[in-house]
DNA sequence: AATACTGTTACGGT
DNA sequence: AACCGTAACAGTAT
């Protein structure tokens, strides 16, 4: 369940490890979804030099010198390994090889995670780029009027914020999570558009701090409301929860329910 | 031993 | 029609 802090720091770190090599070998396992034929992602990539590791919403997008891209996307449960000689992971995705011996395997025991090859982009805006700004966040609330959360989780609106983020960036921002998107004043989405960048941010430090090579897993004990360890909010407030569509909301009374 | 947890999608209802 | 909530998917950890 990597959330967008998560997959950049891993994107940072696999571009450090593998940019520059050739991929001698690409498997892909008889379960995996991909987009396309496992033929034709395996002829598309072998034999390519990666120049590229980045994130684009909750993928991992891998550019390869001849203008291929594949994007991989965890879901749940995927999980990234790195490996110098032999390996022996069970339940793998899939399993790049490169020239000089290291590779990068992915596995996941659920087998919903996703390889595509040239993915068309239709995840919405980068929360840490330019695009994402009060204009947008005005705009784009006053088409609606869903609850605010859902709409921070909606992926064809905002690429890359998960249930966990959602809840941290709500409480820095000082909304109710079950505010209503239309009915929030231009003050708080000012707030809002700050809070998204700064908690996100935020984040992507600790976990490097915590842990500079990850490429897996994820670090969350300096969450400060969507914590089950923390019974108060940095502000003192009792941090309470309610369950939607089985996943747990955490929020505070410090937070304005606009309505 | 029962339950919580996680992202996405499909689906039935409003 | 556009939106909503929920189940399903699977396994691990508590």
């Amino acid at each position: 369940m990597p959330e967008l802090p998560d997959l950049q720091v891993f994107s940072k770190n696999l571009h450090k490890k593998l940019s520059g090599k050739k991929v001698e070998k690409l498997t892909t396992s008889s379960t995996a979804k991909l987009n396309v034929p496992a033929k034709t992602l395996k002829e598309s990539i072998e034999g390519q030099v990666l120049d590229k590791v980045h994130r684009v919403g909750k993928r991992l997008y891998f550019d390869f010198n001849n203008g291929n891209v594949m994007a991989w996307h965890l879901l749940l449960k995927g999980e990234l390994f790195l490996y110098d000689k032999t390996h022996a992971y069970d339940r793998i995705v899939i399993d790049m090889l490169f020239a000089n011996g290291t590779g990068l395997v992915m596995k996941d025991v659920t087998t919903w995670a996703k390889v595509e090859l040239n993915p068309s982009d239709s995840d919405g805006v980068d929360p840490l780029s330019k695009e994402m700004n009060f204009n947008f966040l005005k705009e784009n609330l006053g088409k609606t009027k869903t609850a605010i959360k859902k709409f921070l989780l909606d992926q064809d609106k905002i690429g890359g914020i998960g249930n966990a983020y959602a809840d941290e960036i709500l409480w820095h921002a000082g909304i109710s999570p079950f505010s209503l998107s239309n009915k929030i004043p231009d003050e708080k989405i000012k707030a809002l558009d700050k809070a998204i960048k700064t908690t996100l941010q935020n984040a992507e430090k600790k976990i490097i701090s915590a842990n500079p090579d990850i490429i897996t897993g994820e670090v969350r004990d300096f969450l400060v409301v969507h914590n089950h360890k923390k019974k108060l909010s940095p502000g003192g407030a009792a941090i309470q929860f309610v369950v939607v569509g089985g996943r747990k909301t955490y929020f505070t009374e410090e937070q304005e329910l606009y309505k």
